[in-house]
RNA sequence: GGUGGGAUACCCAAGUGGCCAAAGGGGGCAGACUGUAAAUCUGCUGCGGUAACGCUUCACAGGUUCGAAUCCUGUUCCCACCA
């Protein structure tokens, strides 16, 4: 692989370089290059997002390079602010161990473990007296810190800022001088963060990190970045049902991002693909991603549930069942509001009544508007349907 | 340290004694249309009840009143301005 291949592949998908050139030139020594990423160790659940990033690490680690996660067991507790509005809760080391280990189970879905080094930053900031700490300090101006987009915002807004919030960049800036890293990883919500790294490094005489940001995969909703607090997410062990369901009902213009950032894909591909009907290639995106977090074989059981359910509105070939017992309550006949009220499948009984006023109810494809329609003991399962995607059963 | 403002349902936000389970918007759910896309239209969106109605909810704890999200007292938390 020649130095401008593999530049290409890298930038491929980037939302910025800093800079190409030290890139290249880095690259064309020819060494394996020290990649550093941050792991944030609040969030265990790793979603789709976070996989843009660790996606390009791997790209990193298939041409050579090695991967060095830092965790940050002391930056938790301070709380990363990056793209918040408020200041992040601290966690206790005992947490950050525990949502790390996790948070690397899931990532090495995607990384190469072989050639991962893990680094915990407690190991050098453990050593840092309150001295060091100042003379850190020195190195930040405030008006630059209010440069950092969401600082600037906060402090526009009179939202307040924690003097302990300036000083996490850099501390993961000083994580970069540690490991002498020649490139970092991060999301575009990083970038500020990054280039302090750069240069903490240059105030040390080391050679500057090249800064690589990732954008930030767009959620579910269609409009704001993929996030676990805003629930617009896709999240790596999602059940195979949601993960194929969630990522079907991504609107059209977003399934090109999830196409180029997840699996690679170059614009010419995209073109290309932009000639067939949405609806085969978004299939096709939810098949391949469902298969590289579960199984193909999982991929492709959920392609044809999907088919059977949504496109040939028939029955799932699973669903929840209930005996006939069960959910028979009383004496008598249940109506089909207790029928549904006793399947817990409904978060309230006043919600199963809307969604029975609502025309949403079938029971065995026959629309059912009445909530006190009695149901007799069925000789063969019936199918209950509410909505568009609960479905059980009612066994005899 | 001083002075003022605020806390309302999933979120934002109106409401300053009864007509308030609480306007409006967002989000969500459902229906129509469809490709579980987008856009659009319609309805619903505290709990129980077929309903009448009852119950719980407007930071927390008390109080005034026939009646409180609204008035009073205390408590907690948040914010702004001045220094």
């Amino acid at each position: 692989m020649s130095v401008e291949s593999d530049l290409q592949t890298i930038r491929n998908g980037a939302d910025s370089v800093i800079s190409v050139d030290e890139l290249a030139e880095k690259l064309a020594k020819g060494r394996p290059l020290r990649i550093k990423f941050g792991v944030d160790p609040t969030r265990p659940d790793l979603t789709l997002g976070h996989a843009v990033v660790f996606q390009k690490l791997r790209q990193f680690q298939d041409l050579g390079h090695e991967a060095h996660l830092v965790i940050g067991d002391f930056t938790a507790c301070i709380g990363d602010p990056s793209g918040r509005s408020s200041l992040r809760p601290q966690l206790s080391r005992e947490e950050v161990e525990a949502n790390a280990a996790t948070y690397l189970e899931q990532a090495f879905q995607i990384l190469e473990r072989s050639k991962t080094v893990i680094h915990r930053n407690s190991r050098w900031f453990d050593r840092m007296t309150f001295e060091d700490v100042l003379v850190l300090t020195r190195k930040m101006t405030v008006a630059r810190m209010l440069e950092r987009d969401d600082f600037a915002r906060r402090y526009a807004e009179q939202t307040p800022i924690s003097i302990v919030e300036f000083l996490y960049p850099l501390v993961q800036g000083q994580d970069s001088v540690e490991l002498e890293s020649d490139v970092e990883l991060g999301g575009r919500d990083q970038l500020f963060n990054m280039l302090v790294g750069r240069q903490l490094q240059k105030d040390a005489g080391q050679e500057e990190q090249v800064v690589i940001a990732m954008p930030l995969l767009v959620g579910t909703d269609g409009v704001q970045k993929m996030s676990k607090s805003l629930g617009n997410y896709i999240a790596f062990n999602d059940s195979p049902k949601d993960m194929f369901g969630k990522i079907m009902s991504i609107g059209d213009n977003l399934m090109w991002d999830y196409y180029r950032l997840l699996l690679n894909k170059t614009s010419a591909d995209i073109d290309a693909m932009k000639h067939e009907h949405p609806m085969a290639i978004k299939k096709q995106l939810a098949e391949t991603l469902t298969a590289r977090f579960h199984s193909p074989d999982a991929a492709r059981r959920e392609r044809e549930s999907f088919e059977r359910v949504f496109s040939r509105h028939e029955t799932p070939d699973d669903m929840p069942s209930f005996s006939w017992e069960s959910i028979r309550g009383g004496d008598g006949d249940p109506a089909l509001l207790e029928v549904l009220a006793a399947t817990g499948l409904f978060p309230s009984k006043k919600e199963a009544r809307r969604l029975i006023a609502q025309g949403a109810v079938k029971i065995d494809g026959e629309k059912a508007t009445a909530p006190d329609q009695r149901l007799a003991r069925p000789n063969r399962p019936r199918v209950i349907q509410a909505g568009k995607r609960i479905f059980f059963q009612v066994l005899p």
